[in-house]
DNA sequence: CTAGATGTTAAGGT
DNA sequence: CACCTTAACATCTA
């Protein structure tokens, strides 16, 4: 799941949710998922305290606590949250457990356990480390058409390129140059200013209507591509069959008609 | 049964 | 340095 879209999403459900709770006992049923601190530590920061607020930048969700740190989150390629008021089943693979003194918990859950969460003191310092580039949803025309020309790569992988632009992923990315009409490995560099600003407002319009549709990719309009991405999956506007392309290491879907040079 | 899946990181190569 | 490919991670599903 966890591209732009969906993190956004798991800050709205943490704000509506989980905030201004006290934690009264903090559980990690896989330490597979803690990095850079313990299980005795991590319980020991947040135990007494509660979250207060959410932000998100990138694939990254970052929650400061009343300890004045942040409770940071990443998800993989697997992950989700889940809150429940009463002492309900616990999903599967749920790894973190905030339960909080209300009777109230909240779940991080991650099939693969290629999410990560740490603890933090400083978000910008946590972006700079981490050389995390500017937020898809936040990132200006201007910057946008700066680090697409620096690139030298194809457009879906300088797009996916976290140290440039923060939060797109392979689902994205199809979709938005599907949008768009730019074939996923054309050059960055080739791209013209009116094709730069055409990519750049259907990424603000993917990614503005993908997280009000909860990021469920079947659940997009049907003249987009991401309900048909799968194999034999067909273009919905000239009926071809999508083609794949490995981009990036990873399978990039896109209609050889509709997205041309 | 096998291959591949929304992500990141490391290693090695051009 | 910029970029590419491959592999690894752990689990599930088509």
């Amino acid at each position: 799941m966890p591209e732009l879209p969906d993190v956004e999403n798991f800050k709205q459900y943490i704000d509506a949710t989980s905030l201004h709770h006290k934690i009264s006992e903090t559980e990690v049923h896989n330490t597979k998922i803690l990095k850079g601190i313990s299980k005795a530590r991590l319980a020991d920061t947040l135990n007494g305290t509660s979250l207060e607020s959410c932000r998100r930048h990138g694939k990254y969700l970052l929650i400061k606590t009343s300890g004045d740190v942040w409770l940071v989150m990443h998800f993989g390629m697997t992950g989700s949250l889940n809150y429940a008021k009463q002492e309900k089943d616990l999903p599967e693979h749920s790894r973190l457990i905030l339960n909080f003194e209300n009777g109230s918990r909240l779940a991080y859950i991650s099939m693969r356990l290629f999410g990560r969460i740490r603890v933090i003191g400083s978000m910008n310092a946590f972006i700079r480390q981490n050389k995390l580039g500017p937020d898809a949803a936040d990132i200006s025309l201007e910057d946008f058409e700066k680090t697409l020309h620096k690139s030298r790569a194809a457009v879906k992988t300088a797009l996916m390129d976290q140290s440039r632009i923060a939060g797109l992923g392979n689902l994205y990315t199809d979709e938005i140059l599907f949008e768009a009409h730019i074939p996923p490995n054309q050059k960055s560099q080739s791209l013209d200013a009116a094709q730069i600003k055409i990519l750049y407002q259907k990424m603000e319009y993917v990614l503005k209507e993908a997280t009000r549709r909860h990021a469920v990719p079947k659940n997009m309009p049907q003249t987009w591509l991401l309900p048909h991405r799968e194999r034999n999956g067909r273009c919905p506007r000239c009926h071809n069959p999508f083609k794949t392309a490995k981009i990036n290491g990873r399978t990039a879907y896109y209609c050889s008609s509709c997205q041309q040079e």
